[in-house]
DNA sequence: GCAAATTTGTGATTGTTTTCACAAAGGGCG
DNA sequence: CGCCCTTTGTGAAAACAATCACAAATTTGC
């Protein structure tokens, strides 16, 4: 008998991958909207510039998902991307430090309608924050982060504090048990590695796109 | 004699190498003020998490720019990224749609931090956007995008206005002879190949975390 | 000023991702 | 109902990227 992995039979993804299926879904999403019934993995391809062969075996680790001849059926696709990206249950999302970009953060609702749940913000000043924003989420005081958290769990932390905050904020929402962290701050944080880090950093997408055009 | 590129010798050189150089440049940017003299690729890269071969075959790309059983000198360095990256010169940027997200991004320090020159943010209600934002930078109504690019050259746009608005946006500021976007609308654009594009796509990120937390 | 210790720059190697290409599956039309 | 056409799913090949490993160059210490 091959030794099996027991429960862990799921094999690693790569990331370029889940943000592909992320795209896929989106443009699914679209097309339900509209009403379309089916489309090819060349068609979807197209949409986004990718190779029909990309996505098929974008598609491949998860399953088989097609019709030979005829294509994908939007619904059932998007029922099932949806799935596998974890999102048909509500995604609990929480935001650290409501300040410039914080403000447009927590009022998003391109949030919402990806079936994401903004909780709560996190201030140093919360009611300066509160009073800058017009949002129904409530902002409380970080003193108040670990004892709000335990009550609800919480899926994604987004950070976006001073940098001379993000270390010692990063490990305060690891320890309350957060296990994944979506940080705007241009600053490597240090976390246990179970724990998933998304750097958003935007002064480096200026700084590529300036090399291209000097 | 074999056919030479002309003065196109400069080959191809993928995205995530240049991103990766500005990494380090953001290292040695940090360094100088230390007063670090000198570093090794094993030293540069391990603050990065990156293979000290892959920091010597990035910088390889560029020229010879290290001393052999020394390392490389700080400032010597820097100085090369940033002529590598057209960072040697003001960086000039503008951004169309100063609302919630535009608003933040306006007056965001770590953009001139960085070397860049945010000149000025176009709005459809430039009244309502000068109210809501405190900084310098001043805002125009975007009725006025052409004749100020005209005048006076700007090397990347930022785009932060609705999602419907995003392709003839696109269009004005590629005639205008933008030749870099970079575009937190998450909906793809059309423009000529030879203009750069960068997207910045916030639920995309935020998805990908929540598949691996589910 | 010489030998030992470092560290670069780079060809070779390994690993990963994308693309190709085609057999097999299924739908649709006559 | 059956044949043809389309499109899937997937091994094989190609392209691309990261890592290894070592000769060559240079510093450092004695
Ligand atoms: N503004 C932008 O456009 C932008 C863009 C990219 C990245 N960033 C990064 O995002 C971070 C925030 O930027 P910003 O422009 O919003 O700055 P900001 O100063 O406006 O916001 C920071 C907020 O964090 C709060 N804060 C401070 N310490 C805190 C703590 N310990 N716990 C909770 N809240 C705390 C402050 O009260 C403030 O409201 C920075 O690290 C910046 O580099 C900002
Ligand atoms: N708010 C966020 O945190 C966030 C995050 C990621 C992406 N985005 C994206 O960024 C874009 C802007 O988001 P927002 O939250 O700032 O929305 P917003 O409505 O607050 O801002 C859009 C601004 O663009 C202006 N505008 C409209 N048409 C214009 C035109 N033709 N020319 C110039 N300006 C025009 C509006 O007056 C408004 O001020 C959206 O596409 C959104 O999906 C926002």
């Amino acid at each position: 008998m091959p030794p099996t992995d027991g429960e862990a039979e799921r094999k690693i993804i790569p990331q370029a991958v889940i943000k592909r299926l992320s795209l896929y879904s989106r443009i699914l999403q679209d097309l339900e909207l509209e009403n379309v019934e089916k489309i090819s993995s060349a068609d979807l391809g197209r949409r986004l510039g990718f190779n029909s062969a990309q996505v098929r075996k974008d598609l491949a680790c998860f399953g088989q998902f097609g019709v030979p001849g005829f294509g994908y059926y939007v619904s059932d696709l998007r029922k099932n991307l949806r799935s596998i990206l974890g999102k048909d249950r509500t995604v609990r999302v929480i935001l650290i430090g409501v300040g410039n970009l914080g403000s447009a953060l927590i009022s998003y609702h391109g949030f919402t309608k990806q079936g994401f749940k903004m909780m709560w913000g996190f201030e140093a000043q919360p009611e300066a924050a509160t009073q800058r924003v017009r949002s129904e989420v409530p902002i409380y005081h970080v003193d108040e982060l670990e004892s709000k958290i335990q009550g609800e769990s919480v899926d994604i932390a987004v950070l976006a504090v001073p940098a001379t905050e993000i270390q010692s904020i990063a490990e305060r929402v690891v320890a309350a048990g957060v296990k994944a962290i979506l940080n705007f701050v241009p600053a490597r944080i240090e976390v246990p590695e179970e724990v998933q880090v998304r750097y958003v950093d935007l002064a480096l997408e200026l700084e590529s796109l300036s090399y291209y055009v000097r």
